[in-house]
DNA sequence: TGTACATCAGTGAACGCGCGTTCACTGATGTAC
DNA sequence: TGTACATCAGTGAACGCGCGTTCACTGATGTAC
């Protein structure tokens, strides 16, 4: 079993960032166990520190996964869109939809990993990989409305991520799918405008 | 030392509560070891089962303890704004401002504790407790603008809440200020229009 | 009011456990001939 | 192409450590007389 061939080696790195850029986003860097996540890539703990030089490391590079997937996911969804859809309204309905409140381990890493980025020590390299993830947001955004200014983009990513976070932490309770629809009404296209849109919405959206 | 007066044992149970409604909006509720939180208190470990079933029970409280907190606070300062203030924006400066995104332990703990809450198990009693706490701020949001419906004040509060998670996830980063300022210019009370918000607000606002 | 004693808030050692990390070992890989 | 061997990816036991929780103990509190 031990001595895999180099193009496995790196598979399996690759397989540890995917499996952490999930299970930090869901259970929260300290809520991950290297045994666990590793345990998840289908390994054991102890070859762990041959791929990565700490945990914390593992961290900043999973973080930036997180994002990178994130907008290749963004991307190929909007690439589907029909030719003549609001793209930010669109974008706004699969941000705010069932998908990304409940599996935040596939949703977006911005709101997912915000805590844990923010209670990082001062000098950690994920904090830096955090703010360049979320610039990245930003100007796809910006690149979905070119007529919109920054500061009009920077709401609306702040509102999209306040209610996402809100939704998480209140789910199962009444204001939950309150706020989404508040926020949906104002930011999300109508069902009856996409039909891509209507398709992630819960019925009782 | 031990056998301390009835009083002082309910007082002890007191600062436990507001020591540990301040370090998990800081650190995490998985942040804080019972240890931790004891010496904080002036009390050591062996003592906490004394005033609490477990770390969860404690944690139920705490967010109950931090939202109760935060409300007093918010009252008081809008008793002491003038009466002619525009109080939903003097509040949106206010959390928006400095204080609130460097000190989180003393901030708003529905973005202090979002991620713990939607990180615990479904049945925690915590939940409910923060789900109560978030629909507290609602009402008194509403209350400071009888004539704002609750649509719109359940996305103004889903604004402020994402501008504060994503400025303290990004503090020290340029997207950190230029987030904050775009939502403030839109939200909050422009500094010529409040004393109050002008010295809440750092200089570079 | 004063005395004797039961109560119990707080102490600190100890429990089992899981953590991040290290390391001797294994055996297939990959290379030198 | 085939053989011998050095490399090194992965294994699993072990490390020190801190966690949540328990418990025998202490001695001031609070009460009964």
């Amino acid at each position: 079993m031990p001595r895999v061939s180099k193009v496995q080696a790196a598979q399996n790195r690759d397989t540890i960032l995917d499996v952490s850029a999930r299970l930090f986003r869901e259970r929260g860097i300290g809520g991950v166990s290297v045994a666990d996540l590793m345990a998840d890539a289908g390994l054991t703990h102890g070859g762990f520190y041959g791929h990565f030089d700490s945990k914390e490391a593992l961290a900043a590079e999973a973080c930036a996964r997180a994002f990178t997937q994130s907008a290749e996911r963004r991307q190929a969804r909007i690439d589907a869109l029909p030719a003549d859809a609001d793209v930010p309204r669109a974008y706004a309905a699969m941000f705010l939809g069932e998908k990304n409140i409940c599996s935040p381990g596939d949703g977006c890493p911005a709101v997912g990993l915000a805590s844990d980025i923010a209670r990082q020590p001062a000098d950690a390299p994920a904090r830096g990989v955090y703010a360049e993830g979320v610039e990245g947001m930003l100007q796809d955004l910006m690149s979905m409305a070119p007529a919109a200014n920054r500061a009009d983009v920077l709401l609306r990513l702040a509102t999209l991520v306040g209610t996402v976070t809100l939704a998480r932490a209140t789910v199962g309770q009444p204001i939950s799918d309150e706020l989404l629809a508040a926020v949906r009404t104002v930011l999300a296209a109508p069902p009856e405008k996409s039909g891509w849109a209507s398709s992630v919405l819960p019925p009782s959206g």
